[in-house]
RNA sequence: GUGGGUGUAGCUCAGUUGGUUAGAGCGCCGGACUGUGGCUCCGGAGGCCGCGGGUUCAAGUCCCGUUACCCACCCCA
């Protein structure tokens, strides 16, 4: 058989899952400081969910879809991102009906058709951050704080880090600002790539992210959504940059950051740094959503969220020099000088592991020597040798392998001893 | 979907104008140290040289095909 992952899939090994788990651990403490709460959304849903919320006419949904029937008939795609599915649980079991509202965070992997390369894979790993039910500007500073302190707390300086803000509109502006750009491009039809001409009949906006140079210069020049926001969004957007101004957080404001998913009202925002990802830019993103339960056929819902790549951040993060944790993967190491002894030895360990000490030890009938080698890769700071001169006695001798100090200790006092020599 | 690059030990890589037993470093195992680590020295295990064809007396080296991975375009986390 071909024992190979699949095409843009990886195993996480221990030196990764390692990191994998350390972000996910330092998501969970800080986001309860800011009072999210977990929640754990199915892998797949029914197509629809996508296809509604995250719009036809985008890349994700037109083309990078794992899409698949079931046996019993029904359309259902693996989650190519996380909001959708989050909206989509929130309205089912109403979570923010009667004014109430939801803040959750998630973790897990996406699933997208794409070609592989640096900082993108088929499959990738994804932290994301939900506050659903409320409209209010604060709480878009404070998603986009949270997730500055995020990469800050896992070593990224803030130096590294360019926040992109911008705004989309709504209902109310946003459509007639479409037109506009719409037929700004098709006025400029000859100087623009085929693909953007292309884009005035689908998604006139996504224009503003063409990277052809020379589309970027006649774009350039289109009317900008900032001058046409209608004044509710204006003043939205208006107060979210006073109060990022007032936390002392930097952005930048761009107004051709026109994120690559329908659902985005208002507020949209993007991280990214220079170095490590390849040609890839953005470690996190996110915006304002309040039309997307609607779209569900639920009630008229705001919210807003972000999502982070566990991939991506990992690379800036060793670009900053942080990527690599330590890792002691036993404190105590127990030793057998011989296979009589091996049984006696096997009955320490327990006990040690029963009092809550990480304790290693060898299964194979290694010798000693060898024995010591393993104890001090995997960073134990004591070994207990079992051996049968002191065992006649009653006792075993436990070496402080900082200190070098030998001491023989009697069974029933070896938990309590450790306890004192690891502090 | 398109383009470029690369596939040799667990890992990182050498392998001269094709020449017979395919190497190094790291890691692993053992020994020097007859019950003890981090240094040093010595020894050992481990290789369908991605796969399939072709050229040749001879292919890891050349040619064709194929496949995988990497990088880039597109777009996103």
């Amino acid at each position: 058989m071909n024992a190979r992952a699949p095409k843009g899939t990886a195993d996480m090994l221990p030196d990764v899952a390692r990191v994998w788990e350390h972000m996910q651990r330092t998501a969970q403490t800080l986001f309860a400081r800011y009072g999210y709460e977990p929640i754990y959304t199915p892998v797949f849903e029914h197509t629809e969910v996508f296809t509604r919320g995250i719009g036809e006419a985008t890349d994700i949904v037109s083309k990078e879809m794992y899409t698949f029937e079931d046996k019993g008939g029904r359309s259902l795609t693996l989650r190519p991102e996380g909001t959708a599915s989050i909206v989509r649980s929130a309205l089912e079991h109403n979570l923010t009906s009667n004014g109430q509202f939801a803040k959750v965070y998630y973790a897990g992997p996406m699933f997208r058709y794409e070609r592989p390369q640096k900082g993108r894979m088929r499959q990738f790993w994804q932290i994301g951050l939900e506050a659903i039910g409320m409209a209010e500007p604060s709480v878009d500073a404070e998603v986009i704080m949270v997730l500055m302190r995020y990469f800050e707390e896992l070593g990224i300086p803030r130096a590294n880090m360019r926040l992109l803000i911008n705004s989309m509109g709504d209902q109310a502006c946003r459509p007639a600002y479409r037109d506009k750009v719409a037929a700004f491009i098709r006025e400029h039809g000859e100087e623009l790539c085929e693909e953007c001409n292309r884009r005035a009949e689908t998604n006139p906006l996504r224009a503003f992210d063409c990277k052809n140079p020379a589309c970027a210069a006649v774009m350039a020049e289109a009317p900008l959504l900032r001058d046409e926001l209608c004044d509710a969004c204006a003043a939205h957007y208006a107060a979210v940059k006073e109060l990022l101004d007032d936390l002392g957080l930097a952005y930048e404001e761009d107004p051709s950051l026109v994120r690559g998913l329908d659902y985005y009202t208002r507020t949209v925002f993007e991280v990214q740094v220079d170095a490590g990802l390849g040609s890839q830019n953005a470690i996190g993103g996110g915006g304002r959503y309040d039309r997307l339960m609607e779209e569900y056929g639920g009630p008229a819902t705001p919210g807003l969220g972000f999502a982070l790549g566990f991939e991506r951040t990992f690379l800036a993060m060793q670009a900053a020099g942080v990527g690599v944790l330590g890792h002691a993967l036993a404190e105590v190491y127990v030793a057998r000088v011989d296979d009589s002894v091996g049984a006696v030895a096997f009955a320490v360990a327990q006990e040690l592991r029963d009092a809550g000490i990480a304790v290693e030890l060898d299964h194979q009938g290694r010798s000693l020597k060898s024995q010591f080698k393993q104890a001090d890769r995997l960073g134990a700071r004591a070994v207990v040798v079992v051996g049968p001169d002191e065992l006649a006695a009653g006792a075993v001798t436990l070496r402080n392998m900082v200190t070098k100090d030998e001491t023989h200790v009697p069974l029933g006092e070896i938990a309590g001893r450790i306890r004192t020599l690891l502090g």
